[in-house]
DNA sequence: GTCTATAATGGGATAGAC
DNA sequence: GTCTATCCCATTATAGAC
């Protein structure tokens, strides 16, 4: 039996209030409202707005870090490594789109303790993604310029997802996930060697 | 000669503290103070917090659709048009990336009639760059699955610059838009004819 | 651990003098 | 068109009863 606590109500509410209004428009009343209990009553299990904040966005963070890893390891083939990461973080973020939103959108709201504590986990999203593509260089199976920027880029399509997107809309997570796979496969696969002009 | 109107330094500061703190973290005190004035004078000139959101919105939204249409109609070959269009997107995003983090994420904040009235101008950018799109798949020349959503992606790496982005960072706004523009070609481009395996 | 009540502060917007 | 002063309300967070 799982039993859900006053404290995962708490943080359930906050992910839903941040993501519809932002942090700083979010009122504790509201989030209180939403867990069913008074505003006072938030107290007893958060410190502050803030610290709830901060307690969604480590998770998130550790989450998408989580994805991103287990997709780097999933396979050894360069192209379907980085098919699979794009893949496995552009859907993370439809699937997660409230937490996902919170995130990226209100990193700049968390204290500059907090920020950089969450700022590892982004560091090593990024290099996680640069390392798959320096290795499929290596490789020869895969051509990238700007091995940094291009990683950056990969990220950023998941990223971009959830400044618009909402569950039950016209395109399922799936979709979009695939859109973004097929498109980056595009952007850093070899071209395959064709007959110079003569 | 120019002269700056104490209507136009209102909507400077309104950008600067919008794209630092976000909308509803503002105060119109802070806009006051940055543009010289009481709170007091701010309403003699707009008549709300949320009124002064909404010119620099229409703003940049007009700015940005510009850019792309002068870019669109800046040639007719198909995989130009689609570098040129996103190396200026992503270059403006870049070099406006105050007013385009206020255009991208403060879209919520704007009363629902204001932002219809701005999505007029988003639905816009995003038909043009599909228009390029089916152009040049029909020319032959693209090879594009989902035109409305590989169009989409485009613009993201453009609009994602604004998460991040600030002028005297590792990389110029010329160094991204190039990236961008790099990428999107590499995205879209038909492989060029090669021999198929014997 | 939850409540009601409230403290303490700061918010958007306005009044009225100059 | 700008100011000072202020209204009125919402905010975060706490006190103290149960």
């Amino acid at each position: 039996m799982t039993t859900i606590t006053a404290r995962e109500r708490l943080i359930n509410a906050a992910v839903e209030a941040f993501a519809e209004k932002g942090f700083a428009a979010t009122t504790t009343r509201d989030i209180a409202s939403r867990a069913g209990m008074s505003p006072a009553a938030v107290y007893v299990h958060h410190d502050s707005k803030e610290s709830l904040l901060f307690t969604v966005s480590l998770q998130g963070h550790r989450h998408a870090l989580e994805i991103i890893n287990t997709a780097a390891a999933s396979t050894t083939d360069p192209v379907e490594r980085i098919r699979t990461m794009v893949y496995d973080f552009s859907r993370w973020h439809a699937d997660h789109s409230r937490v996902g939103r919170i995130v990226q959108w209100e990193y700049h709201a968390l204290t500059p303790e907090h920020r950089t504590e969450v700022a590892v986990f982004r560091r090593s999203i990024e290099r996680t993604m640069q390392d798959a593509l320096t290795d499929g260089v290596a490789q020869g199976v895969l051509d990238v310029d700007d091995v940094p920027g291009t990683a950056f880029s990969l990220l950023s399509l998941g990223v971009d997802l959830v400044r618009w997107f909402e569950p039950g809309g016209s395109r399922s997570a799936h979709e979009l996930a695939s859109l973004h796979a097929g498109l980056a496969v595009r952007m850093v696969l070899r071209a395959s060697p064709s007959r110079p002009p003569a």
